[in-house]
DNA sequence: AGGGTTAGGTGATGCAGATCACACAGTCGT
DNA sequence: ACGACTGTGTGATCTGCATCACCTAACCCT
């Protein structure tokens, strides 16, 4: 088992996953210090909210276990879930850097913990320690990319199939398995899905069923049973 | 008549707009004078392609004069525009510093002007001048902040109507009357109205139409009379 | 003038998916 | 064991918008 993020994150980690390209890995050890001064870290129970869409940024938090959900809300009350965030990802980051209200609702979706580094602080580095800057860059280009995917699958996937489709390869990439199945542990609702791809709960259920009946997946218990990944490829362009 | 950016984007500027909040502006000067040994400008004839998506970065082009559409195209063919660059806006950074692939093609719209940095020396400023990170920094979240605007439209509204009212919003902000009438330029065509709001060119159409009709705007050759602000905003929280 | 091209208007049609309205299963608290 | 949730399946209906299929107007070449 690998030693959960809050107790590495904050060093020059060697057991990073992604090759130390995280925020705040591979800093020199003053920088690394001065994180671990600045630093708090917190467990959250399931349904916390870290910052609601619209507050003013406190800081940033550096999620060390349990899943996040991130989502944005219409006055009329529709929700969109843009992210489903997991162990290593930084929350927060875009409005304290540019000093914005969070653009999002960060809840976690099970209990977990969280290193909380409030915006001062991360200011404050920026200046005494060059070198974050750069990281913190890299940092939201990643950020922006993902930004973009969503943007792309909002955009251009026509119709929600693909969309599902779509979901479902993004779910399966993490866990390929030798055969091109993979396996992957279901959290999210179909209401929860429905609000991911845009689309609504019942249609969600159908596409499920539909999907099933095509041979596409199939369901144990809490787990999803991806057939091929190359079936689904070709559901989302064709 | 203000300078235009190819001659003092890269001074330790007054004259920008956005109060110096642009990318290289209010740099040192050592920061100032290497930025002019490396950056090169260009004009560009309508219709030119600064990068296309998928490319690997070159490098970031500086908006001097003219329009840029950035769109994105999925392999079935259809089209969406992200975002219509004008003067002072920083093209091509994201990939560049994140070193993946352009995500969007940035097309001149008009002829115009612009100033190329090549990959390499802006790492290499970075590296030299620190300060150089944190503007970057900054302009990224900037970008991120209008992409997850972008996201926003895609993902919550609704209907056609709500985000064909929501861009006839962003386009009047800049040019705001006293009485809350406002008047734009219309540079864009009906079809590329369509790729930005995600729908049909007839459908544009039509809404034009239905919008004429209701008062809310009126057209006067190729400028665009803007009504009241405020009952396009009853639209789209409709 | 004439033909080609591009932008824009508008009617007819069809269908995917939102919406509404239930019914049913599982799980919690007491 | 009981309601009271919450999550899920599925039918019936209704409609907004994509699609197709035209047509007109403006503009640019030679």
């Amino acid at each position: 088992m690998r030693a959960p993020y809050g107790l590495n994150i904050l060093d020059n980690c060697t057991t990073c996953p992604s090759r130390g390209e995280h925020l705040f890995c591979n800093l020199s050890v003053q920088a690394s210090q001065r994180l671990n001064e600045v630093k708090s870290t917190a467990v959250y129970p399931k349904g916390a909210m870290l910052f609601i869409e619209g507050q003013l940024p406190r800081g940033v938090f550096v999620l060390c276990t349990g899943k996040v959900k991130l989502s944005t809300t219409s006055r009329e009350g529709k929700t969109i879930i843009t992210k489903i965030s997991d162990a290593g990802d930084v929350l927060g980051l875009n409005a304290v850097i540019s000093n914005r209200p969070y653009e999002v609702t960060a809840e976690m979706m099970e209990p977990g913990q969280a290193n909380f580094i409030p915006r001062d602080s991360l200011q404050f580095m920026i200046k005494d320690f060059p070198e974050a800057a750069g990281k913190i860059a890299q940092q939201l280009s990643r950020n922006y990319f993902t930004a973009y995917e969503e943007i792309r699958t909002l955009g251009l996937a026509a119709s929600p199939s693909e969309k599902f489709a779509k979901l479902l390869l993004t779910w399966s990439t993490k866990t390929t398995n030798d055969d091109g199945s993979s396996q992957v542990k279901m959290t999210l609702t179909h209401e929860e899905i429905a609000e991911v791809i845009g689309t609504t709960r019942e249609t969600v259920s159908r596409l499920f069923s539909e999907f099933k009946k095509k041979q596409l997946m199939q369901l144990k218990g809490a787990t999803l049973v991806i057939r091929s990944r190359m079936a689904l490829e070709r559901i989302v362009q064709s």
